[in-house]
DNA sequence: CAGTGGTCTAGACCACGTC
DNA sequence: ACGTGGTCTAGACCACTGC
């Protein structure tokens, strides 16, 4: 009576569905995992369109307690696939329109992913009494500030060309490192205990004027991926770098959508 | 004595610090989050290097149960900064290095973030014999297909020419859409029931020849994004698509980095 | 072997939305 | 008032790692 009925006449066995013994760590079919693969199934053949069955319904129907459904449910949220509204329900969540995201990585880990050969080389490193007004603004700082170009290859040839300010009352000891033996990421965050909690991106295409162009021995003309980037620590923006990457150079991803926002990160308290 | 030793001599009472009353829906200082704004804070004063405390370390210090504070190590470790290992422990994971991820919305969307107007013509819409042989090998399928070229104003001027390839046998309602009134994208989920369910796509930065330059009214050597995009349905390719975006078109992204792989999707079984 | 994380149970109380 | 999801408890058994 009071119990909620359940979903289907016979209930699911999920122990039955056990094909291979496969004595991995969990059954490999845990109760969780088979509650969403039907979930998913059933958004698939359509069987569910809208409005899923509530935890409850969900628990009578496998045979499980509320804190298994709930946490089938719970797991499909976070992928995405479900949205769950405090006292009315699950609903499915149509996956976002084809939205893509091109990942930059930091220049070693690119040259892995690609398996070519890495070198750099600093083609400037000193002090500034005061940063250009464009550095200012985003620094949210005028003080000294530490200047690093650098040229990064990959087997022998220039793909990425960086301008790099530091605050300078922060970095300051970089002044003093080899920035072609370690990188400035590794010196911030183990050093200099500025852990890169927030970054703040800009992007587009361009082409290549002389003086740029000539870095990449490259004629004028030649495209290029130009970006500026601002990465924070606590809120506090350390450092500010523009890029110029060969626009030959691919960035290739495959990827499931289904959400809206950036992977979860730092996030403090959702 | 069997009962694990507590972290701090006096216990920690989570509701002491309940600085508002706030009347929101969990105190605001659920147990779960307060732990996990503990051991965040544990980590900035490097109180927490390398292990975190065990589960029942953490149920024992803060008076909650164990499934309190699995909980918040579990979602720490969704968050990406800490790593839990079966049968050894929870370790704290340095963020990953400054990557980031540059987002290629939809046209409509992208106008909405932009706050501009959006229109779109259609310049060509026919069905092929035979497509391509790039895209017959992008699709895996050399049947007929639906060519649409289509042109994506923002406030009047192009800034996106697409050419895009659909699989005539799954999709050749779309020859007689209105393809400026209605999205493909919906039209591919909700009419033709063919979800996306995931995407490959290749980035480069390129100069416009004559042709395409011609279509975006700018001279040739004009810089502008190179997108090609393949979207599957339930890994079977559908549609394959050649994007060129203005160069100056800026992409423009803040966020929290913090885990390596791209954010959760349609993931089956994790 | 003791300790870790992974899974699950059968309850409980609360806040919220709907009727 | 009722059903929903959100939080939490105090147990349980298992699989894995370390010594």
């Amino acid at each position: 009576m009071g119990r909620p009925r359940n979903l289907n006449p016979e209930r699911v066995h999920y122990t039955t569905l056990t094909s291979k013994p496969s004595s991995s760590c969990p059954p490999a079919t845990s109760k969780c995992l088979f509650i969403k693969q039907q979930m998913i199934q059933g958004m698939r053949t359509k069987r569910f369109t809208d409005r899923l069955p509530s935890e409850n319904q969900l628990a009578a129907a496998f045979g499980v307690s509320r804190m298994t459904a709930r946490r089938a449910l719970v797991e499909l949220e976070a992928e995405g696939l479900v949205e769950r509204i405090r006292g009315k329900g699950t609903y499915v969540k149509k996956p976002d329109p084809a939205m893509g995201y091109f990942i930059v990585q930091p220049s070693r880990r690119h040259a892995e992913t690609l398996g070519v050969s890495y070198t750099s080389r600093v083609i400037e490193l000193r002090s500034l009494e005061k940063p250009p007004p464009m550095v200012a603004e985003h620094l949210g700082y005028d003080g000294m500030t530490i200047l690093a170009r650098r040229l990064h290859c990959f087997d022998g040839k220039p793909v990425r060309y960086e301008i790099r300010h530091l605050r300078g009352d922060l970095c300051a000891s970089v002044l003093f490192e080899d920035l072609e033996a370690v990188s400035i990421h590794e010196l911030l965050v183990d050093r200099l205990d500025l852990p890169l909690t927030r970054v703040w991106q800009h992007i587009t295409a361009v082409t290549l004027d002389t003086a740029t162009a000539a870095v990449f021995g490259e004629p004028v003309g030649h495209p290029a991926f130009h970006i500026f980037r601002t990465t924070f620590t606590h809120e506090t923006p350390v450092t500010f770098v523009e890029y110029f990457i060969r626009g030959e150079l691919a960035f290739e991803d495959t990827f499931a959508p289904g959400r809206t926002e950036p992977p979860p990160g730092l996030g403090f308290g959702h």
